[in-house]
DNA sequence: AAAGTGACTAGAC
DNA sequence: CGTCTAGCCACTT
C-alpha cells in the first residue's frame, strides 16, 4: 500500500495553521497525491487525529455528511462560514 | 474481468 | 445561483 502517501497527506494536513483552510486539491498537490479523491479516502481512514476539518472542497463547501461538524469546528477557530460555505478567498491557505 | 462507489474537480449550460 | 458530464484513482462486488 502507499504508506508514504498516507504519511505525506497526514503531515500536510497536520501542518495546516489554525484559522485557515485548504482544498482537497491543495493537499493532494502538496502531498503528491495523484488525485484529490485519494486525499478524501485517506482522511476517512487515517484522519481521526488530524485537523481534517480544515480541508474543504474546491468551492468552499465541506462534504455533505460532515458539513455540520466541520462548519462548527471551523467556526470555533474563527473561520466564518456564510450559509454553509467558507469564503476561500479569505481563509484559504496553500500548503507547500 | 466489468461495474459500482466515494471526505473530488473543472467545464458546459 | 443551479444541475449534469466526464475524468479521476484505489477499492469492493
Amino acid at each position: 500500500m502507499d504508506e508514504e502517501l498516507h504519511e505525506r497527506v497526514r503531515e500536510v494536513v497536520r501542518a495546516l495553521p489554525e484559522g485557515s483552510v485548504a482544498t482537497y486539491g491543495d493537499v493532494a498537490a502538496a502531498a503528491g497525491a495523484p488525485t484529490p479523491r485519494l486525499v478524501g479516502r485517506i482522511l476517512a481512514e487515517d484522519g481521526q487525529d488530524l485537523p481534517w476539518h480544515r480541508v474543504l472542497r474546491a468551492d468552499g463547501t465541506p462534504a455533505p455528511h460532515l458539513a455540520t461538524e466541520q462548519l462548527a469546528r471551523l467556526r470555533a477557530e474563527g473561520v466564518s462560514s456564510e450559509g454553509g460555505r467558507i469564503p476561500l478567498g479569505r481563509f484559504r491557505h496553500r500548503p507547500r
